[in-house]
DNA sequence: ATAAAACCTTAAAACGTTTTACCTTATTTT
DNA sequence: AAAATAAGGTAAAACGTTTTAAGGTTTTAT
């Protein structure tokens, strides 16, 4: 009942702890034989090395943590998934903190002796910890904010990019007035994809009109109320197209309008974000910009690596995929 | 650069190591002022308890871990939001691990001083395995398995009975001939549900035909050709409905079908299980049986923390819920 | 004035490992 | 036969904490 020890299994096979170790380890001066009484020591009682002995004394832990406070997200899935994967065939194991607070995640950073990190939704480090995060020397990749330093690397989805070129589809459809579905002012994502959507617009010379940027904070009830209030004001003009900032608030929209009694795509093309399992399933069928999320985390583990084999942070972006589905007409 | 520990926070108050840890874990008896003193140097070096260090010590982490072996499944997120959110509020913390092979889940298991686990998929536990997780007297509860054991609980989904519930649902709207979408023999959840399925064949009479048993492996893909190729066989007889071991064997089996130029669910109803995000958008509106997965999650953690408090281990089953849709038709 | 109690503080041991440097013994080389 | 090398083991230190038991003051009670 007693936890065993590599104390109990030196005794067992009649040799010091540190031949344990060194059977354990793999050290190569060890005899064939004592390995092999060892390792049967093991076995026979059930032996299992405890970690935090083990990462105390080493420093390392060959073990990577994904950092996130929330697993919301239909994307979460595949993005980890990916992760673990990547990390596996390097001989790296990951785990998952799902924590809200960041002193916790920086105690958890900090104080497990991960050989890496993995950040995907910060809630904001402030400065302080982000310093004590540099000066820590431990490997970290964010995916949720371009950084670059030292130790630190950045892979984000190029969402600037991705509003531009959904933008400019809509446009080529012979859109005019494209309105904008955005989410919280604070989010990096709604930001950049509001910029390219600007930068499109300003392109082709067509004025941007605020009366058709709606907040819907990437919430698909949020979305479906803002936008149903938005649909019953008197002085509402329906947009030719609008770009949702996500699926979720694509389809809150939808929702929204069909209750109103429009019909998408024929009154009005709608694109959206993300690619959602849901999106291809929807009615109508979603156009949707995708997010390659499985890319993202097999890239930002390798990104990770890298730092730990010593080579210097950077930011990388990624690029959306247009998917075309049925919720986009072409003016005729 | 290098990792600031106790012993620097002792040197920059000028006390001794044991005092810095009083002061950090609120020990009653430790002056006010040298408190505050420690706690200055703590914030002017930045420091961090490293938590090998102290978990090695302590024996105690306040943490569960969860294992499992994939995060797929769309009611992953769900799951382990719940489950997080139960645990903050007892004041643990949750770290996931997803790892594919059961030694370096035990290894896991054992090695860290969690304070309890959650097992999801376990892949499979040996005997000997399964002694040595008994024999440490790590409190653990499963989530895919009935068991029971000292320190040892489980919490599962009542598949029996809903399987026996949809079944039941199905002959009352008057299908006879009434088919099951199997998923691999050795996954707990199929066998059950295949036995509920049973069950009220059995109660009421109905004849047991196994040429409508088709094998999907809870999979849409697989579903789809195994359905595809039994509906080209030249003796195939379309059931009046369809009992779908999951949601995904259900829209495999619709798409099979549909594709094949039958109509669902006027040629056939179908019923699925767990009700996945995308059930409700699907054409036609999955009829299926939900698994609440919040409510799993909730309850694994607090019969988790039940056991650490020194409570008998148990099973306890949980309910589904049957939420129709439009996937089912009454006979006329 | 002395004894007892209360209050803080700390040295040292412990947790379970890995690693370093050293020690045997056996083998090879000279 | 002596010296050098190799092979295999090990004692002890170290990793960064917490905790125990034992201080040393100061205050209170006798």
């Amino acid at each position: 009942m007693r936890k065993v020890t590599i104390r109990d299994v030196a005794k067992e096979a009649g040799v010091s702890i540190s031949t344990v170790s060194n059977a354990l380890n793999d050290v190569d001066t060890i005899n064939a034989q004592t390995k092999e009484r060892v390792l049967e020591a093991v076995e026979k009682l059930n032996y299992i090395p405890n970690l935090n002995g083990r990462f105390l004394k080493s420093g390392e832990s060959r073990t990577l943590g994904f950092f996130t406070n929330t697993m919301s997200g239909p994307y979460f899935n595949v993005l980890v998934e990916a992760m673990c994967r990547e990390a596996d065939t390097n001989g790296y194991n990951i785990i998952i903190f799902v924590l809200k607070d960041v002193p916790a995640i920086m105690s958890n950073i900090m104080g497990r002796n991960l050989d890496g990190v993995l950040i995907f939704e910060d809630m904001g480090f402030n400065e302080a910890e982000m310093n004590t995060l540099k000066g820590s020397g431990i490997p970290a990749v964010f995916l949720d904010r371009e950084i670059a330093d030292e130790k630190i690397s950045s892979i984000v989805f190029d969402s600037y990019k991705g509003g531009y070129d959904a933008t400019r589809y809509l446009i080529n459809l012979g859109h005019k007035k494209i309105g904008f579905l955005a989410g919280s002012p604070t989010m990096y994502d709604s930001r950049e994809r509001f910029r390219g959507y600007r930068a499109a617009l300003a392109e082709y010379g067509i004025e941007y009109d605020e009366r058709h940027t709606i907040t819907g904070y990437f919430s698909e009830e949020y979305t479906y109320n803002s936008v149903k209030s938005a649909a019953r004001h008197p002085e509402f003009v329906l947009p030719d197209a609008m770009l949702a900032g996500n699926d979720q608030s694509a389809i809150g929209c939808i929702k929204a309008l069909t209750s109103e009694g429009y019909s998408i795509p024929k009154d009005m093309s709608i694109i959206g974000f993300d690619d959602l399992d849901v999106s291809q399933y929807f009615t109508p069928a979603l156009t949707t910009v995708r997010n390659p999320m499985a890319r993202q985390g097999l890239m930002a583990v390798d990104m990770l690596l890298d730092l730990i084999k010593g080579e210097q942070g950077m930011v990388r972006k990624l690029d959306g995929q247009l998917i075309v589905r049925n919720s986009c007409e072409i003016v005729k």
